[in-house]
DNA sequence: AACACTCTACGTACAAATACCTATTGCGCA
DNA sequence: TGCGCAATAGGTATTTGTACGTAGAGTGTT
């Protein structure tokens, strides 16, 4: 690493974000850093400084890391991405990637693989903790016939985010303005895309695609 | 603090952990401190080191933080609890002071609340994060007349874990070799007492309550 | 002995969800 | 221009869930 080099930090934990700056001020080289706690944030300091390197949260309060990391790509496309992630999602990681990523890194990876991240995308190659690589090799074949978030219409993750809500087809239709029927047509789009048979399985399917927090 | 304050840090995220160990050793006070990544681990360590602070993540693998705080507090009562919690969920809280904790810190506290917090606790006294109290507060009154998970039955916990897994009242009266109007049965009681009115609202029920994990 | 509680189970009725049809409109892409 | 797809909506039938009754058998407590 240059002496010129140039870090942002994109976090909402300000505990986790701390301690990853401080970290990452106490290497041997010293790049220069900013850290900041959301997307948006980022984007506002892109307009006066640019990063080269990226280390991005993915889920993130005002403006995510995958929104993120798209923006920065288009105004910038030579920063290098490395993702931070506290779960291995397959669809985050994916999305991540597609998004512009360079690098993938779970919370839980340790300082030294942070290190070897930054090196690879300076490099011009690509980084992935172990977790992620197993669970990638792990969906390569499920993955082209799953349906994922993404295979969701916006109407339809619309749908969904209220009936985990617990709301009924009726009510849904009401806060809606559609008729009952719709909303019918609807569900029974979204059981068959995500291969749930109930109400049940698709709340589960909802929270493991992010479309509803619990 | 003290030149012999003993503190132990229990998370399973390396980053964070190693951050947070950096964090804490760079202060003008310096804790003898020693870091492990989970309640087992701690346990194991306490055998030959008895930590006087102890901060402690709550999910965790292996023995998660309630448990562990549960166990440390039987063999060495004096010992402070500081929990550290990715969220501000109702039950953690109330479950990890329970198990004896003093204070409840989020993880996107900054370190000057870990320090407010480590300080309050030697004194005797308690601390916790403006999130948490405000979310303290706001439950207050709803506390004493909503049902928790404990007000279930074994016998509904496994109903509702069951209803969770996609499975119909006939399905599950077949897997429990009872009638489906005995699950019928069930299943209006669990409702009644969670006060949800439909299936989803008791998948995310039970989620809250730690009975399902997605 | 009386009481409370859990688990079991059934009757009945109605509401909601699931399943399999068709069909129109509008929008973007090849 | 033609094609696919998203969003809308209805018909009809069946299954599942929700709601409010009752009630016996077993267990443990006072």
């Amino acid at each position: 690493m240059t002496e010129s080099l140039k870090l942002a930090l994109v976090d909402d934990h300000d505990l986790f974000r701390e301690g990853l700056y401080f970290l990452l001020n106490n290497q041997n080289s010293k790049p220069e850093i900013k850290a900041v706690s959301n997307g948006q944030e980022l984007l506002d300091l892109q307009a006066n400084w640019q990063a080269d390197i990226i280390l991005m949260d993915i889920e993130m309060p005002v403006m995510n890391g995958i929104e993120a990391s798209k923006e920065v790509m288009k105004k910038y496309p030579n920063t290098k991405i490395i993702a931070l992630s506290m779960h291995a999602n397959e669809n985050y990681y994916s999305e991540m990637i597609d998004a512009g990523a360079k690098a993938f890194l779970l919370k839980n990876s340790s300082f030294e693989e942070v290190q070897q991240a930054i090196e690879a995308v300076m490099e011009g190659k690509n980084f992935f903790s172990p977790e992620i690589l197993e669970s990638i090799i792990k969906n390569l074949n499920r993955k082209k016939n799953q349906p994922s978030k993404s295979d969701l219409t916006q109407r339809e993750v619309e749908i969904l985010y209220n009936i985990c809500k617990g709301l009924s087809n009726q009510e849904i239709a009401e806060i809606l303005f559609i008729s009952k029927r719709t909303v019918d047509k609807h569900r029974e789009n979204i059981l068959l895309k995500t291969q749930s048979k109930n109400t049940a399985a698709l709340v589960i399917y909802a929270i493991k695609n992010h479309i509803f927090e619990v």
